[in-house]
DNA sequence: CTCCTGTCCTGCCGGC
DNA sequence: TGCCGGCAGGACAGGA
């Protein structure tokens, strides 16, 4: 899925394009995503006015006008939102389409369907929900500094890059950009995540940082499917260090790198940077 | 509590 | 050519 560089290029996209338009008009499809639509959708968000688009980890966030509910997307594994012209044949795999007054369709399109849209009727609301309120914090907060950072890791006897991924500790940081991070800082991804000393978390923060930021000025990543609102691919995969590089020599070291199965998901690190 | 595994889905790729 | 297994960017439930 879009991990945070990916949402983020989408949220931006949207905010240049769908930002002050009025929702006209809203279609579902038959297929339930990882959660049924929100009850009575349509009538709750036709004729709002959309005035912003914001993220939070992985979640699109969509502000409606004054006193209107607020409405969330996720994109799961393989979802899009794709800004497009009405008139745009729409795809097997569109599950919610917003038509908007401005000439635009905005299209959830996700075909394996791990993706989600919810409606809040308040921030509050939102914040109680499961999805909300278990979120660690956003890995750009001043607040997450390297001793908080610390704090966490020593919670936790898992490895470090499982933690990296967990939600409840950083938000955004997903299967690609967890290696990379790691790669960077030259810390092996099975390190337990307790045994990560206070300037390795340094290491890690940074190096957490650094990749997202370049990765969101790259437009995000595109592996397959991934493409920002409108349809564009990303262009980071082109500076992986390590992911989908198993067998291939180091950039750095020349090394091989390797590929290994954590928590059934697919790591890659360099056999001789990373120890 | 934490941690680990399996599951939700479709599509695509490589091997036979 | 076609079939089948395995794998894919996430998140959650359920059991140990």
């Amino acid at each position: 899925m879009p991990e945070l560089p990916e949402v983020e290029t989408i949220c931006r996209g949207l905010a240049l394009s769908a930002a002050g338009a009025e929702i006209t008009g809203v279609r579902l499809s038959n297929l339930r995503l990882r959660r049924d639509y929100p009850d009575s959708f349509a009538e709750r968000i036709v004729g709002k006015k959309i005035t912003s688009i914001s993220r939070r980890a992985k979640y699109v966030i969509v502000h409606l006008n004054n006193g209107s509910p607020i409405l969330i997307f996720h994109l799961g594994m393989s979802g899009k939102l794709l800004l497009r012209s009405p008139e745009a044949v729409s795809s097997k795999h569109d599950h919610v389409i917003l038509t908007l007054n401005n000439g635009i369709e905005l299209a959830l399109n996700d075909p394996r369907r791990f993706g989600m849209v919810a409606l809040f009727n308040s921030e509050q609301e939102m914040l109680a929900d499961a999805a909300f309120s278990n979120l660690g914090l956003e890995p750009f907060d001043k607040k997450f500094t390297a001793a908080v950072l610390h704090t966490e890791l020593k919670k936790r006897k898992t490895a470090v890059k499982v933690a990296l991924m967990d939600q409840a500790m950083v938000v955004g940081v997903g299967n690609i950009y967890a290696s990379e991070a790691l790669y960077r800082c030259r810390i092996h991804p099975s390190r337990p995540a307790n045994s990560i000393d206070g300037s390795e978390s340094e290491k890690i923060l940074k190096a957490v940082r650094d990749v997202l930021r370049e990765a969101i000025e790259s437009g995000g990543s595109t592996l397959r499917d991934y493409a920002n609102a409108n349809g564009e691919t990303g262009y980071f995969q082109h500076n992986f260090a390590v992911y989908g590089r198993g067998g291939k020599p180091c950039r750095t070291c020349g090394a091989d790198i390797m590929m290994m199965r954590m928590g059934g998901r697919s790591t890659f690190y360099c056999i001789s940077c990373q120890n």
